[in-house]
RNA sequence: GGCGGGGUAGCUCAGUGGUAGAGCGAGGGUCUCAUAAUCCCUAGGUCGGGAGUUCGAUCCUCCCCCCCGCUACCA
């Protein structure tokens, strides 16, 4: 039998999970139940990495074991798949979700260690002493300049410290990624992903350092106790635990990773967030190759055949929380929506998949989601069955005639090979639409033939025609509820049940076999309760947001001030590639810009617009006294000159007169100031910072401005009365 | 700055060397089996701007503007 692996994300359990870890989900939960209607053997997995200093030191602040804290982490998550009708794995639902998590493993664990121990033999791994500066209070490297710096964070002086950490050759892989690329274009989808990852990785791979020493809550490196595996080897692995990977020696022969990851057929597809592509798309194929070196030939293990990465989940503002925390909750919105009868998982789920193709950033609303239930659902789905019942009952003695429609039905049997054809791309959006174009056909055939009319004539061919008519129509239905069984769980099993079927949709096969004419002649229907009853746009408008708004509230009551969240504002999320958690922990001593945790999370992000979130403030713990303050020298200066630096876009290069001298300066400000307006102002420096090459011009000092969110705008500090050049500031 | 992808009806987008389409919304009409649903008609849009190739370009070439992604550079 055919083999299909589906993976979510290790989520990374720093917070409640939100409408973006839920979209990655359901994709997953959708693919899962659509392949195995197919006749596959289906696994899917998903699962929370619960190892980092963000989860220890909030369990710290919370007072509770961290073991603890992530555990009921996890909880949050499993409830929400329950809440979606997300089933787990169980002989009941054999394409249900495993989880696996990281944290106490044992299993975990041997993975990590055997991965890394491949790596090692195959000389993938060295030790490297580096020297940086590291700030202690946030536990991340600060920057490589050659002098003293202060934190990004939290602005203390950060202190030059020398660690040694083991390093991954990355760059050993260069040629056999992209040789990869090449022969497997569907390794990374949508294709224009494929091409970021291609022209990333063809710029040049550096190693990446992947342990720490001074972290504690992790995997241990093996046979070195100082050392804790770092987020990519921990994360990514936990793919390959997560179906009984123990490390090849150790695994059972029998286990569901022999079945679905070593079965060289098998189709193995990571679901994840575009933010992470870098990380599954080039980290985890080589750290699989780099295993692999160390193997003979007929035990090494395949690669993933695809990684999907998606898009993101927008939320258009809102006037009612405009205040802040607009991150959108999937529950209150189900609750919503089941509150006015309306299947809401099935709304939730139709609605994500259809009105945005998958591979690009979705912009959810509450009206959409509205508009596309009211519009796709209940008049297009909802009312063409009900439409359909009601006639077979008054027409047709509620049962489905012997007659079958004969030319009328071909375009309906056309559609299944093309809507399998789409989903299989994981292209859901086409699937369904043309799905629902065959739902207008069979209306337009409706007004078209008339069944009430020719009712009344009585005649045999009008009886005929009638009953041609609705038969078709009710074998379209169950067809249409088998192909959208995966999208409409809930739903789709009670139109096949008003059909008069006794088994279960999901029990039903997309193969050559579902065809037209399934349903037995003289099958009794059942009387039709709408499955989708129409939505009022004010009331359930109004229903979602006071429903939104008593889940902020009750969140804030459980967990006034989440430790594990993070300082900024949720809404900061602004700039190119910052997301909801972009808060590194620790930075990486290579120049790799730092994940998140996890192998991913899909932060909800506003709409950058016109947000403006404050920066936060500096916590009252992080005080500093006067003298640290007097170590800072800034004073007035007098632009003098000003120009742009080539292959730069966002630096000038000026000449500020500070009443002593004239210092050159590097300011990242040159795409909010024209370089000739900056002329003869007056501007603050502070004078006395290391000097530091940018772009290979020499900065000494920094233009003091003010940062506004959301994209970081600079705001020159500028001063209402006139001011002396070389004035100090204090 | 480099690389890549885009700019088409109010919105979301499809599309072809011969002067342009779908869905939704909106307006009008119809039917009555149906969830005030269905069905029918209606959008006259400089197909981002300019130049060129061609008998003719929205689709081909060049230049420019704007947007997005990755990347570099920025604290």
């Amino acid at each position: 039998m055919n083999r299909f692996f589906i993976t979510t994300p290790i989520y990374y359990p720093n917070a409640r999970p939100h409408l973006g870890s839920a979209y990655t989900t359901i994709v997953c939960d959708v693919m899962a139940r659509y392949k195995r209607m197919c006749g596959y053997d289906v696994a899917f997995l998903t699962g929370t990495d619960e190892h980092g200093e963000k989860l220890q030191r909030a369990a710290d602040a919370a007072g509770i074991p961290v073991e603890r804290f992530v555990a009921e982490k996890r909880e949050l998550f499993k409830n929400l798949w329950r809440t979606l009708g997300i089933p787990e794995y169980s002989p009941k639902h054999p394409a249900g979700y495993r989880f696996v998590h990281t944290s106490q493993n044992p299993d975990h664990v041997k993975s990590v260690h055997w991965m890394i121990r491949q790596a090692q033999k195959a000389g993938y791994i060295t030790k490297k002493k580096y020297e940086g500066r590291y700030c202690i209070h946030d536990e991340r490297y600060v920057s490589d300049s050659t002098e003293p710096a202060n934190c990004d964070i939290c602005g203390r002086p950060a202190e030059l410290i020398s660690e040694e950490n083991y390093f991954f050759r990355l760059s050993a892989f260069q040629d056999r990624l992209l040789k990869l690329y090449e022969e497997h274009p569907e390794f990374v989808r949508p294709d224009f992903r494929m091409n970021e990852v291609k022209s990333f990785v063809k710029s040049g791979l550096r190693d990446i350092s992947i342990s720490r020493r001074r972290l504690k809550w992790g995997v241990p490196w093996p046979d070195d106790a100082e050392q804790v595996v770092y987020v990519w080897y921990d994360a990514l692995t936990s793919y390959l635990t997560g179906i009984g990977f123990r490390g090849l020696e150790a695994t059972d022969p029998n286990s569901d990773f022999y079945k679905y990851w070593m079965d060289p057929n098998a189709e193995r597809v990571h679901m994840i967030g575009k933010d992470i592509l870098r990380f599954h798309a080039v980290y985890w194929p080589a750290f699989l190759m780099a295993a692999n070196d160390a193997l003979p030939q007929d035990k090494r293990l395949p690669l993933p055949t695809t990684i999907f990465a998606h898009g993101w989940i927008y939320y258009e503002q809102d006037k009612m929380s405009k205040s802040k925390g607009n991150v959108v909750y999937p529950e209150p919105i189900v609750e919503a929506l089941n509150s006015f009868g309306a299947p809401g998982n099935d709304a939730l789920r139709y609605y994500l998949l259809r009105d945005t193709p998958l591979g690009q950033d979705a912009s959810f609303s509450y009206e959409g989601l509205i508009q596309r239930y009211n519009s796709d659902l209940a008049n297009g789905l909802g009312n063409l069955a009900s439409r359909t019942l009601t006639m077979l009952h008054q027409l047709c003695e509620g049962k489905v005639p012997r007659r079958i429609g004969p030319s009328e039905a071909q375009g309906a049997v056309q559609l299944i090979p093309a809507f399998a054809e789409a989903f299989s791309r994981l292209d859901f959006s086409t699937g369904l639409a043309s799905v629902w174009a065959m739902i207008s056909e069979a209306d337009r055939l409706i007004v078209q033939v008339k069944p009430w009319e020719l009712a009344k004539s009585g005649s045999f061919e009008d009886k005929a025609k009638l009953e041609g008519t609705l038969s078709m129509v009710a074998q379209f239905l169950r067809v249409v509820s088998v192909l959208t069984y995966a999208v409409l769980p809930a739903a789709s099993s009670v139109l096949f049940g008003y059909l008069g079927e006794s088994g279960t949709v999901e029990g039903e096969r997309i193969d050559d076999k579902l065809k037209f004419q399934l349903l037995a002649s003289d099958t009794k229907v059942a009387k039709p309760e709408p499955i989708f009853p129409r939505l009022d746009k004010e009331k359930t408008l109004a229903k979602l947001y006071e429903l939104a708004e008593a889940d902020r509230v009750r969140e804030r009551a459980v967990a006034p001030v989440p430790p594990w969240r993070d300082r900024r504002p949720a809404d900061e999320s602004r700039t190119k590639g910052a997301t909801v958690e972009q808060q590194p922990e620790q930075k990486p001593p290579s120049a790799e810009p730092e994940p998140p945790r996890g192998t991913g999370f899909q932060p909800v992000k506003q709409h950058a617009a016109k947000m403006a979130a404050p920066q936060a403030p500096t916590p009252a713990d992080q005080k500093i006294s006067i003298d640290d303050f007097a170590k800072v020298e800034m004073r007035v200066g007098e632009v003098i000159a000003a120009e742009r630096i080539p292959k730069a876009d966002k630096l000038l290069k000026l000449q500020v007169d500070i009443g002593t001298e004239v210092r050159q300066v590097c300011a990242g400000i040159a795409e909010y100031y024209e370089p000739e307006k900056l002329i003869g102002r007056k501007v603050v420096v502070v004078t006395n910072l290391a000097p530091r090459k940018l772009r290979g011009v020499e900065s000494n000092g920094m233009i003091v401005a003010a940062s506004v969110e959301p994209e970081g705008r600079p705001v020159l500090v500028t001063f209402q009365e006139d001011v002396p050049k070389g004035a100090r500031l204090k």
